[in-house]
DNA sequence: GTGAAAGCGCTAACAC
DNA sequence: GTGTTAGCGCTTTCAC
């Protein structure tokens, strides 16, 4: 037998906010004397009340300085208003633009960004997205360092999008370079050059597989010949450790797996007093160093801030509308013909 | 009247996870024939409990997949496991080494971070610690571009912790670069320069206020000419841009606010046939571009990654603490000589 | 158009 | 050591 101990409307002792914690929906219920109910749906639902309603609740609150708790909302509703990005190495310079714009489409959607950085560490990358995903609707994973099951384990227990990684039935968004690769090649060849190089980066990266691969169709395609030589890692000293080999092929002119290689050879050539691009022809990729040098490189461009807003839209998109669609965007990319590439020399004498 | 409708222990209907969704702390108590207190215990305060019950809750935590929410239990404790990390522009070299030691201390100690870029935009910077700071115990604040009142404010309602801001009474870790730059103006005098430039950067930025009163002391102290240059952006154009009016000051060397100012004056300087370091020494700031460039930057070291990490750890402390420390931590820094600065040439003439 | 009441999943007094 | 109970602040059926 249930009595109820309320005689009147709001006569219920209503939860006050003790000190100074912040007001609750209580607070401005009460000021207002109506329901918390209403409260709630002036600021979820205003289409349900009358506008005045709406007003007066909103007053209220920014009188009150009350904000809704986002934390009560998500265990309410189950959805946080975040999303998770990890990505394998924040100080990668192809990071940061991509991180920047991503931001910004997260906010102006009202959503905030969880930030991981898996160390390049496929395992670590796992644990951080559990983690992150137990407060985000969703997560991008940029550059994804995890196996191809996981990966998929992931995307059946979350929505996921990602970035430069080529796994079926997942919505992802990959930066062509092929296309630009494409043109490099073209160019060195319209230039003249007969014999090219690769300076490939870490065999483990997709981005470098597709590289890796472009150049060499292309190669075959232009009836050239294509050495390849391994930077063990990318970045400028490594590029610069491989300038002999690089001479050493007799090439004309390298194509880079990014462009810190593409500096670091810079810096082993005039070391040599090979003189760029007088003797020799340099392109990187990703251009991501912005020119800062006094010779500039020739490159491909990156897409990667576009790369990181659409990645955050198609992961909204998937929230919102539930659909697990397949979708796989892919941007192409361009060659920027700068300073690092001229006609093959008359001849192939280097200092070596 | 209430009636008890449970007449033996446990007999009591428990909440049953319907459906797929993740399993409950109820779902683990219910299996174990446990009360979820002790479930929650478990996990938060094991040492309350008999290894024992400890072991099986674990294992039937495993055994379901559960996971404790993250948010039902902010809710009830009031603390979210989240810190706030707000940054002017992500794609600053200075960023993104400062954000990954961030990331790493504050995943080390269980928190999730949330990044914030405001655009170096005071307003859209406060507007975000606002919306971030209602899921975050508290914030990292680098190179705030908010008034100091609004700073301060901030740093009373919540647990901050500032970067590069000198704002009295609250935590804050600044880079000191008035040692390095000090060390660098001594460096180039030693070398035998009497007249020297600094180029400017942002005049509202803490860095360059920083910067530029401790050239101008340095100079002063060692009783040498300083002319200052305006750039008005911090970029590699703003610094080739400057080139002309650095030249007629009739310096044979300059201090640059940046890196990217400082390698955009080398290109000036190398279009005008200006050879450094033999005809004009040049020392940029920050370190921040790793020297991809034939010429390799003498410039002064940043400290960055410490910055990262030490904020980090503070605010951890503050949290955890609860004691309001007016710490100041400087961080100084080093010049570091590399391949852009040289003696003094004997004449002073410059194309122009 | 608005109110009452029942959760969302967890923690934290307070009992025993 | 472990269980009971009462919230944390919000949303959301279901009434009226």
């Amino acid at each position: 037998m249930h009595v109820s101990v309320e005689n009147s409307k709001y006569t219920k002792v209503m939860r006050s906010s003790k000190a100074n914690s912040a007001p609750t929906i209580s607070d401005v219920a009460q000021l207002l004397r109506i329901s918390r109910s209403t409260v709630s749906r002036a600021f979820t639902r205003p289409e349900l009340l009358s506008v005045e309603t709406v007003k007066s609740v909103h007053a209220a609150a920014t009188k009150l300085g009350y904000r809704p708790s986002l934390v009560a909302r998500a265990l309410s509703t189950g959805r946080h208003g975040n999303i998770a990005i990890v990505v394998p190495d924040i100080a990668n310079p192809f990071i940061p633009p991509l991180l920047r714009a991503a931001q910004a489409a997260a906010d102006g959607a009202g959503f905030s960004l969880f930030l991981g950085d898996s160390d390049e560490d496929g395992v670590r990358e796992s644990v951080l997205l559990e983690k992150l995903l137990l407060q985000a609707d969703g997560a991008v994973i940029v550059g994804s360092r995890m196996t191809n099951d996981k990966i998929q384990e992931f995307a059946k227990r979350y929505p996921v999008v990602l970035v430069n990684n080529d796994s079926s039935g997942i919505p992802r968004v990959l930066i062509d370079t092929a296309t630009g690769i494409d043109a490099a090649v073209t160019h060195l060849v319209e230039l003249g050059h007969k014999r090219l190089v690769y300076v490939c980066g870490p065999a483990s990266s997709w981005s470098d597989q597709q590289r890796r691969s472009a150049v060499k169709r292309a190669a075959k395609r232009l009836k050239i010949t294509l050495e390849q030589i391994a930077a063990p890692r990318p970045t400028f000293d490594a590029g610069k450790a491989v300038t002999a080999a690089v001479l050493k092929t007799k090439a004309t002119g390298a194509i880079t797996f990014d462009d810190f290689v593409a500096y670091g050879l810079l810096a082993g050539l005039a070391e040599r007093s090979v003189v760029v691009p007088r003797d020799f022809s340099v392109i990187g990729c990703d251009d991501s160093l912005g020119g800062p040098a006094h010779l500039a490189l020739t490159t491909i461009s990156s897409r990667c801030t576009d790369a990181g807003r659409i990645a955050v839209q198609m992961l909204l998109a998937t929230l919102q509308a539930g659909n697990k669609m397949d979708r796989r965007c892919v941007l192409d990319t361009k060659l920027l013909v700068r300073e690092t590439t001229a006609k093959r020399p008359a001849s192939t004498r280097h200092v070596e």
